[in-house]
DNA sequence: GCTAAATAGTCGCAATTGCAACTATCTAGA
DNA sequence: TCTAGATAGTTGCAATTGCGACTATTTAGC
């Protein structure tokens, strides 16, 4: 008789000194985040070229009204700073992004999006809006609304919603 | 003044041409996933020396009570089976794990923990599961249980919980 | 029984990405 | 002003891991 992924818990040994992977929230999160990603790459991998690192730098850039730095993209997408670097490198050679030099401070540049950007930016947007919605369906409303509360207090007590205060403390603005 | 990272529905554009980051769903999973990942890392990468592939192995043969393949934990972790392979390797170099041909199918062996690695699971999975404790205290018992309620949806609508019937369709067990 | 398709496991290759060193620049303090 | 330390961005390197080809073996259909 096969026995199926996710059981009951095991016989045989107290409670305690087992682990049910199926269970277990990290591995949940881990599997969940990797399916999502995957479900959500066909949007603007296969159909725009872009890759999970140049799709943040879009979506900053493109809630933002204004220009901003490298650096302000890596910290508030808690991306390395060399892999922002190679996606913007990529972007500016598909002119979907520029940058300027910033005048008061010649270390960083000043990334905003092109028209081309912009346009695709907002082709992509409708799309992963409603994968997203495909995605959460499963869910009342309210059911909707408390996870994403519950996932807004992991987070923060996790330190990952910086606050405007520790932005300016990071120059992360 | 320095704009928050997560800041207000942005002015000037209306409803729906523009994505939060921060509010969108796949982002907070893979960047939550990350840093509960990168937390629980401590545990069993620093102390212990194993990765995640490394661990899952474990995770798997703990969890239940007699031998299984190679695919099975493949299979049932969704992780790809070349990375089981590799990690079973180094556990089998490491004497956790130990594994003998199988009779009645010479493809496959038949993977078991030895004695030291099943000392190793015992001293760890006390400290993942405090940790794992530790990361959903900010939720209330009633919260903790939507929120695990609501990943077993959204794992179900995906695909990811795999039934006995299942098991036995794709042979994963 | 023979052949084709399926499956378990291994391994080389390549893509991704974090780390750390590096350059250039800015800031603060003596 | 000069120097030390901090910061923005780039790049080489290495670790991780998915993909696909490969071998060995099993199963199903003829």
């Amino acid at each position: 008789m096969p026995k199926a992924f996710s059981s009951k818990v095991a016989p045989g040994l107290r409670q305690g000194s087992k682990l049910d992977l199926f269970r277990f929230v990290p591995f949940r999160l881990n599997r969940l985040a990797a399916e999502v990603s995957s479900a959500l790459s066909s949007e603007y991998r296969e159909r725009y070229g872009l890759d999970i690192p140049e799709w943040r730098v879009l979506a900053t850039l493109g809630f933002r009204n204004d220009a901003c730095s490298a650096q302000y993209i890596a910290h508030c997408t808690r991306t390395h700073k060399s892999t922002i670097s190679r996606a913007v490198t990529a972007l500016m050679a598909r002119q979907l992004v520029e940058r300027v030099e910033n005048e008061d401070d010649r270390r960083e540049f000043q990334l905003r999006m092109t028209r081309k950007g912009q346009a695709l930016y907002q082709k992509l947007i409708p799309r992963l809006k409603r994968r997203e919605q495909e995605i959460l369906s499963c869910l009342t409303a309210q059911q909707r609304r408390d996870f994403a509360r519950a996932l807004g207090k992991i987070e923060h007590s996790l330190g990952l919603v910086q606050t405007s205060k520790e932005a300016k403390r990071t120059g992360a603005y």
